[in-house]
DNA sequence: GAAACACTTAGCTGATACGCTAAGTATATT
DNA sequence: AATATACTTAGCGTATCAGCTAAGTGTTTC
């Protein structure tokens, strides 16, 4: 579980793993009910499934033979947070360029 | 240019890309000058430039000798879009709403 | 015109990613 | 006990990625 954007960017990057994502939103489900819309050989999907959890996306719980799934939002939100970040810095320059202009504009 | 969710995540998983657009959100940069605080190959440094535009997050014109950058914000706000999209699929799950009934409960 | 500068292309390397099949383990179910 | 279910591990093949060096192109400076 590293937790950090780097690996939680990349994990988002694909589009079955996303699907997941998208799905667990809604609510827990098992491995077999997380893979079934996928055309995927099951292993492969299982491997989409240990991606989302090893950057914390998604936790899972085994009891019997059936591994229960569920979202967790820790990492989006932390995702969320960086293009938050980023969109600011974005909006404080276009205000700044805006205030430039202004300036320019009452000097002559 | 691609302009979707998975090159755009993919893109932003690489600390090396997601420095270049902290830099870019302050504003325009060469190439050079963006490169400069990596200690990376410029080859290499231009490849991680070339995914970023691929995937629509940055334009750049030539102009001389020298390339400036800059950021595109509109696959930003698409990658905003879906997670705010997850955020509030998941924020009215039933059984999300089962356990803040079940806080109010305790609580009477 | 020569030299410096700012990319740019080509091509190599080792690591990682995503797909598969085959076979194995551990729990239900009958 | 035998079968079915639900994963799980191991291992293979192709493709892509991130790094490098070497060499090339077009522009500006001296």
């Amino acid at each position: 579980m590293t937790n950090n954007l780097d690996a939680s960017f990349a994990a988002l990057s694909d589009p079955t793993r996303r699907a997941v994502i998208e799905r667990l939103a809604r609510g827990p489900a098992s491995v077999t009910e997380l893979a079934s819309p996928h055309n995927i050989a099951l292993p492969t999907f299982l491997r989409h499934l240990k991606v989302l959890e090893n950057c914390g996306l998604v936790r899972s719980v085994k009891k019997g033979r059936v591994r229960t799934c569920h979202i967790e939002a820790a990492p989006l939100m932390k995702i969320q947070g960086w293009l938050e970040w980023q969109r600011r810095v974005w909006e404080h320059r276009l205000d700044h360029l805006a205030t430039l202009a202004d300036d320019v504009e009452k000097k002559t």
